[in-house]
DNA sequence: GATTTACGCCTTTTT
DNA sequence: GGCGTAAATC
C-alpha cells in the first residue's frame, strides 16, 4: 500500500496561486492610464520611448529593443509602473522570461523599484517553470498525476535507449540523441506522434512516428513529463478547458514576456490563451538577437507579432546605452547583411571609443596566450573590469582554461556540468523521484543498483521485461518479484531489501522533510562509500561535498517554506548558466550564453570560416543569418573594447583537418577603418610565422614539488582532463574561500551573512558531518545554517 | 560485476 | 585530441 500512500497528493504543492479576489476584475476595470503620473520615480530616468512602453495601456504591444536599449528596464519598470497606478496589483502581473537568471535578476530589480514592504509579488518566472505550477495544479485533468517526474535531457536518452531495446531497433539506425532531437523539433512545431509521418516525410519516418508514439505513452506511463511536455501540456490544458483558461486569462490581467524572438510555438500558444480574456501582452524582444532556430524558436513569432495580435502597439528602442559607437557600427554591419529583419540602427550618446582589435594567431595555443595575456594588462590597468572570452563552441575554451589556470587568474565558466547535473547529486534526487513517484521507471532503473546491492543485469532484465509486458511500473513488479519463490534465492533477496528500502522511505513521505530524507538515504544506501574509492581524492572530495551540498540545499529549501516538489522542480529546471558567477573578472562563455550578460571587454574568439560560422550552419540561407545574429550578440556584449580573434592553424577535426582556414566572413564584413589589425586576416601564411616557433612555453612548465603537498590545493595543476582541470579549480578556489573564512565560531559571536545580514549565533551544534549553527538575524528572523555552507564573517 | 580497452564521434542548448 | 559509449576482458 505504500505506492499509494505515497501517490497521495502531499502538502499543498499546488496551492502557489493564491484564490483570486472577487473585486478583481473591478480594480482592473478602472481608468488608470489618464492622468499625471502619481509616481514620477518610475518613469524618471527614462528615454521617450521607454517611458511610452512603460506607460502603455491596455491591448497588446512590440518592443523592438536593441542591444543594450534597457529591454529589462522597461518591463521591470513596467511592472512597477502598473502597481504604482493601481492598474493591477503585483499578484495579477506576470512576467515571463527564459532564463532563471533573467528571472532573478528582474525580480531584484523590480523590487529594488517598488521597495520592500509588499504583501504579494508579482510572478516573474521562466515559461517552464510557470508551466510546471500551473501543472501541478491542474494536471489531474489531463490524467496525469499530480506528483508528476520532469524528465531532462539525460532521462530522455535513458527513456529512448530503454525503447530501442524493448523495440530491439538498432541505435546505430535511430542515434537516442539525434531521435530525440527529432521528437523534440515535433513537439516544438505542435506535431503529435500521430501526425509526425504526414508532417515530416522521410524515408524513416514511419519508424519515428512509431518510436514517439512509444515514447509519448512510456513518459505517461511514468507520469512523467520532458521539457517540451512541460509547456505543450500546459497549453493543451488551457485549449480544452475554456473555464481554466478564463480562470488564469483573468487572474493574469497583464502579461509581459521578454526574448520574444526566442519563443517557440507552445510558448505562443500559451500566450495567445492566457491573453484570452484581456489581450494585454507586452513583448520585448529583437529579431536581431534570435539564435535559438535550432531549438524550435520562430522568428516569425516577432515579425508577425503585428498581424497576430490585432491593433498591436510598435515601439522600437534604438538608443543604446550599453557600448560605445565603434561598437555598434561594427556589430551593426555585420548584422545589416541579414535580410530578415524589421531592421533598427542602433545609436548612443556614448563615446566612439577605441577601435576593435583583431589578431591572427599561429595556433590555439597562441591565441589564448595572446588574450590572456592582453587580459593581464588590462586588469593591471583597470582591476574592476569584467572581462569575456566568448567563442562559438564549448570546445574552444580548453586552450583559454589551460592558460588562466597557469597564469593564475581566477575565471568563471559557463560550460562544466553544473551542480544539479553532477552524477552524484542526479542520483540522489533520483532516490527522491522514486519516492515521490514510484511510477517513475527511469529514475528507478537510475538508482536500483546504486550503489551496487546485487540486484544484476538479469534481474533488472526481468522487471524491466515484466513490467512493460503487464504495462505497470517496475516499482509495482519488483514488490510481487521480490516475494516470488520461483525466483532464485540471492536475487530475491537483494530485490526484497531494496523493495524494502523503499517501502520504508515511501511509508515516511508525509512525516519527514526531504533534507531529512536525503540523509536516511545516504545512510541506508552507504552511498558516500561508494563515493569514496573513486580513482583520484579529488573527485570522491568533490562528490561527496555535493552530496552534503544537496541536503544542505534541502534543507534551506524547506526553510523558505518551500514543499519538496518546489525543491524538485527548481532542480530539474536548473541550469549550469544559474551558477554563472556574473561578478567575476573574467568569463568563459559560448556566445549562446553570454546573450542577456554585458561586459567591459568582449574577445570573440576563433573568428574562422568553419568556426563561426559553424560549417554545420552554414548549410542555408536561414542559418547563415542565425549565426551572423549570433556574432552579432556576441559584439554586442561589449561596453568599452572588442577584440577578435581567430587562427588559421587551430587543430580542428573532421573532413579538411589539416588546411588553414579562412578568417570568418564577419571580419569582412565589418568596415576596415573600425578594427586595426584587420588587414593581417588577408593571407593565412605571412612571413611572420617565422617568428613564432611552436611551443615557446616549455619553460614555463612548473614543477609540482613532490614533498607531502597532495592535500594542498596551491600546487601547481598537471591535470589531463578539463574535468579534472575544473575540479582543480574548485578545490583551490574553496581552499582560498576557506582560508578566508575559517574563524571558529561560538555561541554569542556577531556575524555577518551575506544574504541576511547581521546576526548573534544563539547556538551551534554538531551533527554527524556538519555543525548546525541557530542565528537570530536583526532583520531576517532566527535561521538555521549550515556552518561549512554559510558564508559568514564574525563581526 | 567491475574494470579495461577499442571505436567512433565531434554545434549551439535559455528549460 | 579527447570523450563517452560499447564490447571485451579479468
Amino acid at each position: 500500500m505504500s505506492i499509494a500512500i505515497a501517490m497521495s497528493i502531499r502538502n499543498n504543492a499546488a496551492e502557489f496561486i493564491a484564490t483570486p479576489p472577487h473585486h478583481m476584475v473591478e480594480v482592473v476595470g478602472a481608468r488608470v492610464f489618464v492622468g499625471i503620473p502619481k509616481h514620477m520615480d518610475v518613469l524618471a530616468k527614462l528615454n521617450p520611448q521607454q517611458r511610452q512602453a512603460v506607460e502603455h495601456g491596455r491591448g497588446p504591444a512590440l518592443v523592438l529593443a536593441g542591444a543594450g536599449s534597457g529591454k529589462t528596464r522597461v518591463i521591470t519598470h513596467r511592472v512597477a509602473y502598473l502597481i504604482r497606478n493601481g492598474a493591477a496589483r503585483p499578484e495579477n502581473i506576470l512576467a515571463v522570461t527564459f532564463t532563471n537568471k533573467a528571472a532573478k535578476e528582474m525580480r531584484e530589480r523590480i523590487h529594488a523599484l517598488l521597495g520592500p514592504s509588499r504583501t504579494a509579488e508579482p510572478l516573474v518566472t521562466t515559461f517552464h517553470s510557470f508551466c510546471v505550477r500551473l501543472l501541478r495544479r491542474e494536471i489531474e485533468r489531463i490524467g496525469y498525476k499530480r506528483d508528476f517526474s520532469i524528465y531532462d535531457t539525460d532521462d530522455q536518452r535513458r527513456l529512448m535507449k530503454q525503447i530501442l531495446e524493448d523495440e530491439k531497433i538498432s541505435e546505430k539506425e535511430f542515434p537516442p540523441r539525434d531521435t530525440l532531437s527529432r521528437i523534440s523539433h515535433a513537439k516544438n512545431h505542435n506535431v503529435s506522434a500521430a501526425a509526425y509521418a504526414g508532417r515530416f516525410p522521410s524515408p524513416t519516418a514511419e519508424d519515428l512516428q512509431r518510436i514517439y508514439g512509444i515514447y509519448d505513452g512510456r513518459l505517461r506511463r511514468a507520469n512523467a513529463l520532458d521539457f517540451d511536455d512541460l509547456l505543450l501540456k500546459a497549453a493543451e490544458i488551457l485549449k480544452r478547458f475554456p473555464e481554466v483558461r478564463d480562470y488564469y486569462s483573468d487572474w493574469y490581467r497583464y502579461i509581459l514576456v521578454d526574448e520574444y524572438q526566442d519563443t517557440n510555438r507552445p510558448q505562443y500558444d500559451l500566450l495567445q490563451r492566457l491573453a484570452a480574456r484581456h489581450g494585454n501582452v507586452f513583448v520585448v524582444g529583437d529579431e536581431d538577437q534570435s539564435i535559438y532556430r535550432f531549438r524550435g524558436a520562430n522568428i516569425q513569432n516577432i515579425l508577425n507579432f503585428e498581424r497576430d495580435f490585432p491593433g498591436a502597439k510598435v515601439i522600437k528602442l534604438e538608443q543604446n546605452y550599453r557600448s560605445t559607437q565603434t561598437i555598434l557600427n561594427i556589430a551593426g554591419g555585420v548584422v545589416a547583411n541579414n535580410t530578415e529583419r524589421k531592421g533598427k540602427v542602433l545609436w548612443t550618446e556614448n563615446p566612439r571609443g577605441e577601435v576593435a582589435t583583431c589578431h591572427r594567431s599561429h595556433s590555439a595555443r597562441a591565441e589564448a596566450e595572446w588574450v590572456v595575456s592582453r587580459i593581464q594588462d588590462l586588469l593591471k590597468e583597470n582591476p574592476e573590469d569584467r572581462i569575456a572570452i566568448l567563442y562559438r563552441t564549448n570546445a574552444l575554451s580548453r586552450s583559454f582554461e589551460d592558460l588562466l589556470v597557469q597564469e593564475g587568474i581566477p575565471y568563471a565558466v559557463v560550460g562544466s556540468v553544473g551542480f544539479f547535473g553532477r552524477m552524484e547529486v542526479k542520483d540522489m534526487l533520483a532516490y527522491l523521484r522514486v519516492i515521490y513517484n514510484p511510477e517513475d521507471d527511469v529514475a528507478l532503473l537510475r538508482i536500483i543498483n546504486t550503489p551496487t546491492r546485487g540486484i544484476g543485469k538479469t534481474a533488472v532484465e526481468l522487471l524491466t521485461r515484466t513490467a512493460l509486458d503487464r504495462g505497470i511500473p517496475i516499482s509495482q513488479v519488483l514488490r510481487t518479484l521480490a516475494q516470488d519463490p520461483q525466483l532464485a534465492g540471492r536475487a530475491r533477496g537483494a530485490l526484497a531489501r531494496f523493495q524494502e528500502m523503499l517501502e520504508s522511505w515511501m511509508a515516511k513521505v508525509d512525516s519527514i522533510s526531504a533534507a531529512d530524507m536525503l540523509e536516511d538515504i545516504l545512510e541506508k544506501t552507504d552511498y558516500k562509500s561508494m563515493l569514496e574509492d573513486r580513482e583520484t581524492e579529488l573527485e570522491a572530495e568533490s562528490r561527496i561535498a555535493n552530496v552534503e551540498e544537496l541536503v544542505h540545499a534541502a534543507f534551506e529549501a524547506e526553510e523558505r517554506g518551500e514543499t519538496i516538489f518546489e525543491f524538485l522542480d527548481r532542480a530539474s529546471l536548473s541550469s549550469e548558466l544559474d551558477q554563472f558567477d556574473p561578478n567575476a573578472h573574467v568569463g568563459l562563455l559560448t556566445v549562446h550564453s553570454a546573450k542577456g550578460l554585458e561586459f567591459d571587454v568582449v574577445f570573440l574568439a576563433g573568428l574562422e570560416e568553419g568556426l563561426f560560422p559553424h560549417s554545420q550552419s552554414s548549410n542555408s540561407k536561414e542559418e547563415l543569418e542565425e549565426e551572423r545574429r549570433l556574432c552579432y550578440v556576441g559584439m554586442t556584449r561589449a561596453r568599452r573594447k572588442l577584440y577578435l580573434t581567430w587562427s588559421p592553424f587551430r587543430r580542428n577535426f573532421g573532413p579538411g583537418a589539416d588546411m588553414p582556414s579562412l578568417p570568418s566572413r564577419f571580419l569582412d564584413e565589418i568596415s576596415p577603418e573600425l578594427v586595426e589589425g584587420l588587414d593581417l586576416g588577408e593571407g593565412y601564411v605571412d612571413e611572420e610565422d617565422e617568428d613564432y616557433p611552436e611551443d615557446t612555453e616549455d619553460e614555463d612548465e612548473i614543477v609540482v614539488s613532490t614533498a607531502g603537498d597532495r592535500s594542498d590545493a596551491g600546487s601547481a595543476p598537471s591535470p589531463r582532463s578539463l574535468a579534472e582541470l575544473r575540479a582543480y579549480v574548485e578545490k583551490r578556489n574553496a581552499a582560498a574561500a576557506g582560508a578566508a573564512s575559517s574563524p571558529i565560531l561560538k555561541s554569542g559571536m556577531r556575524v555577518r551573512h551575506p544574504q541576511f545580514g547581521d546576526g548573534i549565533i544563539l547556538n551551534r551544534e554538531s551533527t554527524g558531518n556538519d555543525v548546525k549553527l541557530t542565528i537570530t538575524f536583526s532583520r531576517a528572523g532566527r535561521k538555521i545554517l549550515i556552518e561549512r555552507y554559510a558564508k559568514l564573517k564574525v563581526l
